[in-house]
DNA sequence: CCATGAAATGTTAACGATATCGTCTAACAG
DNA sequence: CTGTTAGACGATATCGTTAACATTTCATGG
């Protein structure tokens, strides 16, 4: 069915060998065998087997990269700076959706070895994916985190400043004059989760205030999880008159919890989180966010993977800390509440 | 630096084949050998080579999948539709960004081809990417289109009714009183964008209106080629009371248009599109739309791609055209508008 | 105690491309 | 006219796995 090497040979009444110089460059080739060669090329529709040449070669041209949700903007836009990069360095990018499934991760990592993609990028489940990367680590396999480190593993790494985000976001809660402000959050196996507590709890540190358990909320970080979380919060007597949502999509689903009480943000509960959400950022600036340079978590790591790969990265693992900004806009009740379509960008 | 088959069958005493048994499943292998064989394999940390597998048996487990942005929900949604479909069914999926570019996409579908994926999702850039298709249809490569057509070219496809929906959409708008309602489209060289001008005229046609061709404005399906489409409509005069905007994206970036100039909607300008936005929906239920069953686009179409591939597909091809809802929220005028944070769906 | 056959295991070749090295051609110097 | 040499091209082996076939092993019945 696919013509091979030995096809285009026979056709053009050459050996394979030539077939294979003609189609990396055809250095030593005399022009006129080549136009033979490239003539029988295209008469059988040749494409070269890629599968071949990553045998021979032990060189697929091909990055992995493992993120938790594709539908999550956040990772989205990561995707697609890392295969931006990625592309001009010549590299494909092949991707694959863990579902925050830590047996699904473990599958696709040792696919990934297995079909010998030449550098992996990924956005850990959690802690526990140490299991999962290890495999990598013994291989000395090129690998970089993106978003999350993995406690006891050291490696390349693009992350942002959790601590001092989550910081900027409740100080600006506090300053706002909020004194019991809740957080929905992962477990502290999630590296992100451990350091946006922290940063909540410095800020409540500087106010003089008290940490108090009941306004901790641990869910998974996800609209579902965030719809649950909130569900709880809003049960609490009194209530939060703030909530410090770990990212985005906790965010809506909190929304979404807290429009089904027929409350409104920030008159009856402000509202504050991670990472903005892209397009709807756009139609409705409504909530106040610390925002991360998202697209450059991909371009970043899939340098820093690219240099690794290319052996210019040295013995050093090497950690990208990338900041945020505050966005400050309705949610977090700083301004009055204007009508959402003449609502205007700071 | 990566065990072979080789390597174990010489650490546990026993033949290369003997290990390829094991790793397969093992029948005909005595349980005392296969014990050896097993404990050299993670005494070796090996993990067989799919590559070298791949070209036995011409074999390689994965399917692939361009699509023009994988920003945009839609496809962020269809991808994770198929890919659990196509995991269920024992296949990995390669994502590609084609970003619109058809340079770009013939480049990964050859790359596909190379890399002998074993079938492919895609949703076309446009018409013009039949030269891109060709080469798997001479191959009678199995692959099915998504959300477009390609014309010309008979295959496989999962598309959304498009004339029904354009029709429901702006008799909707005409219903609501408008009179004069401009679109915004791609080129004609888009499947979509062909079947939703058509629903258009069908509409006014019903309402005994006229198409005015000042009102049809081309531009590209995504957020900047809505914003400046927009820009041109509110430079009309009189401007359109309405606009029906060809997707979410489009649509997305002419309200970003319309709030520069400090106006509103449905209250200067009444707005309605195709694919409700994933996150702003839950946030926001403001824009009406005609929301597609989207995770189905990408779930049908890995069905029918893994039925081809098995050989259950038959000679004919398959079409599958599916139906989408008019959400009616405030976009288009038809509610008074409410406050944001207490907007409940319908 | 050996013939018999089924189960276990090994051998060989192939998948398709290519690295390596060897051969051949032709042009040119002497 | 011969020896030299660079450039063009080919033969062979290899990458890691497995299909197909060959061989060994071992238990069982005669």
């Amino acid at each position: 069915m696919n013509a091979t090497v030995r096809d285009v040979a026979k056709k053009s009444g050459v050996s394979a060998m030539t077939v294979s110089r003609v189609i990396n460059g055809g250095a030593g080739v005399r022009p006129e065998t080549r136009l033979r060669v490239e003539h029988a090329i295209s008469e059988l529709d040749f494409v070269p087997n890629g599968v071949a040449r990553g045998l021979t070669s032990n060189k697929t041209g091909a990055l992995g990269m493992i993120v938790p949700d594709i539908v999550n903007p956040f990772f989205a836009i990561a995707v697609r700076g890392a295969e931006t990069v990625a592309r001009r360095a010549g590299f494909r990018l092949l991707l694959c959706n863990s579902e925050g499934d830590l047996a699904l991760e473990r599958q696709y990592v040792e696919d990934m070895i297995s079909h010998r993609i030449e550098g992996l990028l990924i956005a850990p489940v959690g802690d526990r994916s140490k299991a999962n990367l290890l495999p990598l680590v013994r291989r000395e396999f090129p690998f970089v985190l993106i978003d999350r480190s993995v406690a006891g593993l050291d490696c390349d790494l693009v992350q942002g400043d959790s601590i001092s985000g989550a910081r900027k976001l409740v100080s600006h809660l506090i300053a706002l004059g909020h004194r019991r402000v809740a957080v929905v959050i992962e477990p502290d196996n999630v590296s992100t989760a451990r350091d946006r507590l922290q940063g909540y709890r410095e800020a409540l540190d500087a106010a003089g205030l008290r940490m108090a358990p009941d306004l901790i909320v641990r869910t998974s970080a996800d609209r579902a999880g965030g719809y649950q979380a909130m569900q709880r919060i809003l049960d609490l007597d009194p209530l939060p008159t703030a909530v410090f949502a770990v990212n985005n999509m906790t965010a809506l689903g909190g929304m979404q919890a807290i429009r089904e009480r027929q409350l409104m943000v920030p008159r009856d509960v402000a509202l504050v989180c991670f990472d903005d959400v892209e397009h709807l950022a756009v139609l409705s600036p409504f909530l106040t966010v610390l925002n991360q340079p998202t697209e450059t978590f991909g371009t970043v790591a899939s340098q820093l993977l690219l240099d690794r790969i290319a052996g210019k990265a040295g013995e050093q693992f090497r950690r990208v800390v990338l900041q945020g900004d505050l966005l400050v806009r309705e949610s977090c009740g700083a301004k009055a509440h204007s009508p959402l379509s003449v609502a205007a960008e700071p």
